[in-house]
RNA sequence: GGUGGAGUGGCUGAGCGGCCCAAAGCAACAGCCUGCAAAGCUGUCAACCCACGGGUUCAAAUCCCGUCUCCACCUCCA
């Protein structure tokens, strides 16, 4: 069975083929670094690292792109006083932080949107010069894309024209109130580092061409895979739809759209106020929980977030840990990927089915345990190994550590287990249960078995 | 008004024509193990036929029609 993934373009499974045999190009739309992360911005990352690791752990070579707007309205209202790219920075620092925390892979290129101005530049001189787009007829730099010059505007979202609300306060140039800026004309108010020359006066860039333009430099002009959040859809991504194919681009080959984060079932956003912080989280739940509830639904599903959410995600992850922690401490297992079930295959194939997969993770920990408890080490070995590569392909190998500590530890640890088995053979438990504490706060977790006592180490 | 999507046990959440008297986890209960715990294992708990009403089919949680409820998007949004 091959993978297939949900094309929301064409609204159903598609098998995935890549375009270059062995080769995967994705682009993925990153934040505009305008506030702090929240939950929906991470679950997003999160899907799209998860779907990388898939492909490479089935043998692709995966190219990544993942931008970051550093310009934009908000970005230069919520910077106030300050420097707006000073600000930009700090922002993307903080995305750059809860993204490491969450273990995410790098992409191969992250670029900003700043960088990329003159890419800009020239996609929307080929518009203009195809007659899809024009300058505003007030003579400002305000270039508008044409909608009524492409036929085929809202074939990704389904929409017809007609039936759009369009932009509220049509003006400012624009021949209909569907036209989306392509260029921002400079406004006094606005700082002049937030302009660039562009053939139309000074300018910058409206959100949608930028993706267009960045996609196009590292990617060509089609790639596989365009991902980002389901509210992005529209207009964000119908717009550069229209840009780079009236532009003659055949850009994505499947869009991909994750569901959003909701609490009490509704978006979690900004406006509403309902987001839940970083330091909310981790309170709960180490960044693993966070990773592993993150995972816990489809990507097309939603998510509900509720307070329990990421302690049951902790107690889940716990129980998979606390399996590779008793069972791998005198045994030291190379992750391989030849080691995964076919069950786990299935499911990752059959468009993420994570919870799918983790389901397998689960009956596989079980049958380790069995196997540990029964002393069968070729059993326990082989689902050791089929949980540690399962984990790597998820991502959550951070969640756990390989035990290290010195000969020196392990002597001084094994000492006090020998003085508590005597203190239980003396019926002293009083001093036997003193040991344990004592060992606990080493951060040793006993663990007694019939005849004899093993121990993890939670170091 | 337009366009997508959802409604499965106490909670989260898979399944999307027969392998479903519906995965997995969390929560809860009991037993085994233990000096007692913890962890682990076993069992129970649980979905009154999977929102409701019709229909198609030898066979439906899964397909079709209708109804109800909810969510997202329609130029800020992951």
């Amino acid at each position: 069975m091959a993978l297939e993934l949900f094309d929301s373009k064409a609204q159903e499974l598609r098998a995935f083929t890549p375009i270059t045999p062995g080769h995967v190009s994705m682009y993925v739309c990153g934040p505009t670094v305008q506030s702090a992360p929240h939950l929906g911005h991470l679950r997003s990352a999160l899907v799209y690292d998860i779907l990388q690791r898939w492909l490479s752990a089935s043998g692709h070579e995966v190219t990544m792109v993942r931008n970051v707007t550093d310009i934009d309205d908000k970005v230069l209202v919520n910077a106030g006083n300050r420097d707006w790219r000073e600000f930009a920075k700090e922002v993307e620092a903080k995305f750059d932080d809860a993204y490491a925390k969450l273990s995410l892979r790098e992409p191969t290129h992250k670029p900003h949107a700043t960088e990329h101005i003159d890419d800009m530049v020239a996609l929307v001189q080929k518009l203009i010069k195809l007659g899809h787009a024009y300058q505003a007829a007030d003579g400002s730099a305000n270039v508008f894309f044409d909608t009524a010059s492409w036929p085929r505007y809202g074939e990704l979202t389904n929409q017809k024209l007609e039936n759009m609300e369009g932009e509220t306060d049509a003006s400012h140039g624009r021949k209909s109130p569907n036209d989306f800026a392509l260029f921002k004309a400079h406004k006094p108010e606005e700082p002049e580092t937030a302009a660039w020359k562009t053939p139309w006066g000074l300018a910058r860039p409206g959100w949608h061409i930028e993706c267009s333009a960045m996609a196009k430099h590292f990617l060509g002009e089609s790639f596989d895979i365009h991902g980002g959040g389901l509210d992005l859809r529209f207009p964000h991504h119908e717009n550069e739809l229209a840009q780079s194919s009236a532009a003659g681009d055949s850009f994505a080959n499947f869009w991909l759209h994750n569901a959003l984060v909701t609490i009490n079932g509704n978006k979690m956003s900004k406006s509403l106020g309902n987001g839940v912080s970083v330091e909310q989280l981790t309170e709960a739940g180490s960044w693993g929980a966070i990773r592993y509830w993150l995972s816990s639904a489809q990507y097309r599903s939603n998510l509900d977030y509720s307070e329990s959410s990421i302690r049951d995600a902790q107690a889940a992850l716990d129980r998979i840990v606390g399996f590779l922690k008793r069972t791998t401490n005198t045994r030291r297992v190379e992750v391989d990927f030849d080691f995964i079930p076919l069950e786990f295959k299935e499911a990752m194939d059959s468009d993420l089915n994570v919870p799918g997969a983790l389901a397998v993770i689960h009956e596989r920990v079980r049958a380790g345990n069995t196997a540990f408890d029964g002393k069968d080490e070729a059993k326990l070995s082989e689902c050791v190994e089929q949980v540690k590569a399962m984990m790597a392909v998820l991502g959550l190998t951070f969640a756990y550590q390989e035990p290290l500590y010195t000969e020196e530890f392990s002597k001084q640890v094994e000492d006090l287990i020998q003085k508590r088995h005597e203190a239980k053979m003396a019926k002293d438990f009083a001093r036997a249960d003193e040991i344990r504490v004592e060992l606990e706060e080493l951060g040793v977790t006993l663990n007694d078995m019939k005849d004899i006592t093993m121990w993890s180490f939670n170091g």
